[in-house]
DNA sequence: TACAAATGAGAGCATCGCTCTCTTTTGTAG
DNA sequence: CTACAAAAGAGAGCGATGCTCTCATTTGTA
C-alpha cells in the first residue's frame, strides 16, 4: 500500500512538517492567540505570503495544530494503558495519570484544547470531534470491561436517571455498544468533566499561588474518589 | 462616609464606567482575545489614543475585567445562598447552581476566568487573587458548617492524606480559621475542581455537538454525586 | 530541452497596541 | 469674572498582525 510520491510531493511535506514543528514552538513559547504565521514564515526563513501556499488561513493552521494535539495525548493515554494490570481502578488512574502529565508537559498545547474556546475559531465537526472523543472512549472501555467483569459495585445512590439524561445516554450507549447501564455511564461523563476540572486547575493555576506545594498528591486523592464514584470494586 | 467628589472626578468615573461597559460588550460579542482598545474608543466616540488617559494599557483594562467578573461571579453566589435552607447538601447544590448559571448567561466572561490564561497576560497577585477566592471560600464554608452541625458522615474512603497534601491542607486551616478535618478539607478542593470542570465541559462544548440534549440534567446528577463525596447526611 | 506548474517575493490594505506632540476643553483659584 | 493650569482629546506615526494581489523564479517532468 506503499503510496507512490513525486519529489514535488515529498518537499511538500517536508515543509508542511516543519511548519508544524515551527507553530508548535510558537505556541508552546508565545500560547495559542499568539500564533502568527508571518512569524512561523520569518522562522521558516520565507516571506508571510508564501506560506499560504501551504496553508490557508491562521485557522487551518490552528484546526492542524488541535487535530494533532487530541492525537498526541490519545497516543499517551493508550501508551499509558498498553500494557496495564487488569484492575479497572488501576486502569482508570493509569489513564488520569496521563491526562495530566501530558498536559503539564504541554500545557499550552492543553490549553488549545480544553480552554477557552479561541476567539472567531470554530472547529469544523468532522476532523476535531472524531480526535476529540478519544480519551473518554477509552475511561468508557474501562468502565465497560469492569461492568462486564462484575467489577463493580452496584450504584451507591441516585440510580434513576431524569428521562432526558436517559434519552442522551441510550444514544451513547447504541453509538458506542455499550452495555453498561445508563447510571454508570451517565457518572462516566461526570467523572471524565471532573478529572479535566483537576487538571485545567492545576494547568492553569486557579488553585491559587500559594496553596498548594505538591499538587500531584490531591490530583491522587481526587483519582481515588472519583474511582470510587464509579463504583470500582477494591 | 460620603467622598467629596469634584465635577472632574464625577465625569471620570462616567467616562470609565462606560469604558468597562463598552470593553464588556465587546468580550461577550468577540471573545477576550479580540478585546481592542482601539474599538472600545471608536464606540466610545473617541480617538484611540485618548482612551489611554483611563487605561494605561490592553492588560489593565483585562485586569480590571477579571476582577469585576470574579465579583459578579461571587455576588451571584452570595444572592444564591443569602436565604437558603439550611441543609448542606441543599446549599451545595444551590452554589453549583448559581457557577454554571452564571457561566451560561457569561461565558466571554467565564471564559476569562477559567479558561486558558490569555497570552503574555498575568494576573498582578493581589487584586485578582482575592476577588477569586471568594466561591471556594463560599464552599468551604458550608463544608465547615456542615461539619461544626455534625451533619458530616465519617469518612467513607481514603481518610489519611500523604505528607505534603496534610501540609498544605494544614496551612489553609490556619489561613481560614477551619475547624474541619484534613481529609474533608481536601475533599473539598477536588469537589471544587470537578464543580468548574462540569461547568467548563458545557460552556466550553467539551461535551460535544450531539450528545447532550439537556445537559442541565447531567451537571444536577454529577451535583448530587459531589455532594455524596463531601459525606453530607442527606 | 522547453514548458507548465509550483513556489517564493514584494507591495499593499486594514487592523492592532502604544507613544509622542499639539490643541481644545474645563474646573477652579484669585 | 477672568486667567490659568490641569485634564482630555486629536492626530500622526511606529512596528506588528492576517490576508490578497501581481509578478518573478525555481523545479519537475513530458
Amino acid at each position: 500500500m506503499q503510496e507512490i510520491r513525486s519529489p514535488r510531493e515529498l518537499a511538500r511535506e517536508r515543509t508542511m512538517a516543519e511548519i508544524m514543528r515551527l507553530a508548535r514552538e510558537q505556541l508552546a513559547s508565545h500560547g495559542a492567540a499568539a500564533l502568527s504565521l508571518r512569524a512561523v514564515a520569518k522562522d521558516l526563513g520565507i516571506v508571510s505570503s508564501a506560506v499560504y501556499r501551504y496553508v490557508a488561513s491562521r485557522d487551518e493552521l490552528l484546526t492542524l495544530l488541535v487535530v494533532e494535539a487530541y492525537s498526541d495525548l490519545g497516543d499517551a493515554v493508550d501508551t499509558a494503558l498498553k500494557r496495564a494490570p487488569l484492575a479497572a481502578e488501576k486502569r482508570f488512574v493509569l489513564l488520569a495519570r496521563a491526562v495530566r502529565a501530558w498536559a503539564i508537559a504541554e500545557p499550552a498545547r492543553y490549553g488549545l484544547l480544553f480552554g477557552t474556546p479561541v476567539p472567531g475559531y470554530h472547529a469544523p465537526a468532522g476532523q476535531t470531534v472524531e480526535a476529540g472523543t478519544r480519551v473518554v472512549v477509552r475511561l468508557m472501555g474501562i468502565i465497560e470491561d469492569a461492568w462486564n467483569a462484575g467489577d463493580i459495585t452496584a450504584s451507591p445512590t441516585v440510580p434513576s436517571l431524569s428521562p432526558g439524561l436517559a434519552a442522551d445516554v441510550e444514544a451513547l450507549r447504541t453509538e458506542y455498544d455499550l452495555n453498561s447501564p445508563g447510571w454508570l455511564i451517565a457518572r462516566g461523563l461526570g467523572v471524565w468533566s471532573a478529572l479535566f476540572g483537576a487538571v485545567s486547575f492545576e494547568v492553569f493555576g486557579q488553585y491559587g499561588p500559594n496553596t498548594l506545594s505538591d499538587a500531584s498528591e490531591l490530583f491522587e486523592l481526587s483519582m481515588r474518589v472519583l474511582a470510587a464514584n464509579l463504583g470500582f470494586r477494591g
